[in-house]
DNA sequence: AAATCAACTTGACATAAATCAAGAAATAAA
DNA sequence: TTTATTTCTTGATTTATGTCAAGTTGATTT
């Protein structure tokens, strides 16, 4: 099945023609998950993406024992493994839900004959994949450029809500420091 | 002119029909530039794409008035500011030549009437964008995973090669550390 | 070839942030 | 509600790396 959210989604990039619209509700799957659920382990090849109705995801990767959240992604966004998906090779990232989620799914292999058999729907993985880049490249730039003190205040700034859905120390992993300074500097900003 | 390298580049991809060679001949240019051109100036909008015939190119970002390479890329690759190119907004990074080079020039509308007249050039985009991306995402995961001698002796074992092209303190700056940093490392690991 | 300029190295020092450790607060489970 | 577990805070200390500075080497230019 397709959610209205969804069609929406990706029908604002390029309109979506019936027989397109059956094909997706055809190979799509909407699934829900608790909290903590873990949708890829690092090693496994990630041959999904789910695109989330509900609820609030993160990668990460160890390092040392230690996780290193790589992004925290939530309604309306797609989620995979870029390497792991794109490459279908083994992922070193991993992901979980940070809540209860309702997800829809769609295969690796099913995606590939959608973008065989309807042409159009390149456009919609090359917008999108442009998109995600972008968002990727920004993250990126806030890392290297930014201090510590930056990089918390864009955040707070652009994603607010976050603070409230996501434990502190993930977020403080996502922004390349450790939990203690990120507490340091929450005391000294606020 | 459409050059045979770029060509076989993109046919790799998927093949193409005699009337989008013939476009894509009318739309792009060959051009040369000496060591030191800049191609791309921060608050200027990039828009073009250029495909690196000969030579070697890089990105750099100003950090407090340091210059901070973002990406070093040579010949076979395509080459613009992901921001600002997809969103056809003002760059923040900054595109020179670090040797004499030949390149291939396609401008950002001239591309998006190729994507509108020609559906399968789509797929030659996006899977390229999949490609780029995920080279994008393969460094930033060097820079927030390994330490500084990890990241130097991977990229000695990926790419020897640059070393000889690039002055170290570019080379340093990509990998996230000073140029006096990176000089120690090179004594230590030598 | 000399002079100029850019690139690289090495040392001394400063500093931001990590680590270690312990306790407080908040959340979840019994 | 009490207990247990996880999350967050705060302090003391260490460490990696940046910064500043000076000198050397190498490359370009005249």
């Amino acid at each position: 099945m397709l959610s209205e959210v969804l069609i929406q989604s990706i029908s604002k990039i390029h309109p979506l023609s019936q027989a397109l619209i059956d094909r997706l509700s055809n190979v799509t799957r909407q699934v829900s998950f608790p909290k903590k659920t873990t949708l890829l382990t690092q090693g496994n090849i990630c041959d999904k993406v789910y695109f989330i109705e509900k609820g609030l995801a993160r990668a990460f990767y160890l390092k040392e024992g230690q996780e290193v959240t790589s992004w925290l992604m939530q309604e309306n966004d797609f989620i995979f493994s870029v390497n792991s998906f794109y490459g279908q090779k083994p992922s070193y990232e991993n992901i979980e839900l940070l809540e209860d989620s309702i997800l829809t799914s769609l295969g690796y292999h099913e995606l590939q004959s959608i973008y065989r058999d309807f042409l159009e729907f390149n456009i919609i993985g090359r917008v999108l994949t442009e998109y995600y880049y972008t968002l990727s490249e920004e993250r990126t730039f806030s890392l290297r450029l930014q201090t510590t003190k930056d990089r918390y205040e864009s955040l707070l700034k652009m994603q607010p809500e976050i603070f409230n859905r996501v434990p502190l120390k993930y977020i403080a992993s996502y922004l390349g420091m450790s939990a203690e300074t990120f507490s340091r500097l929450r005391a000294k900003v606020k």
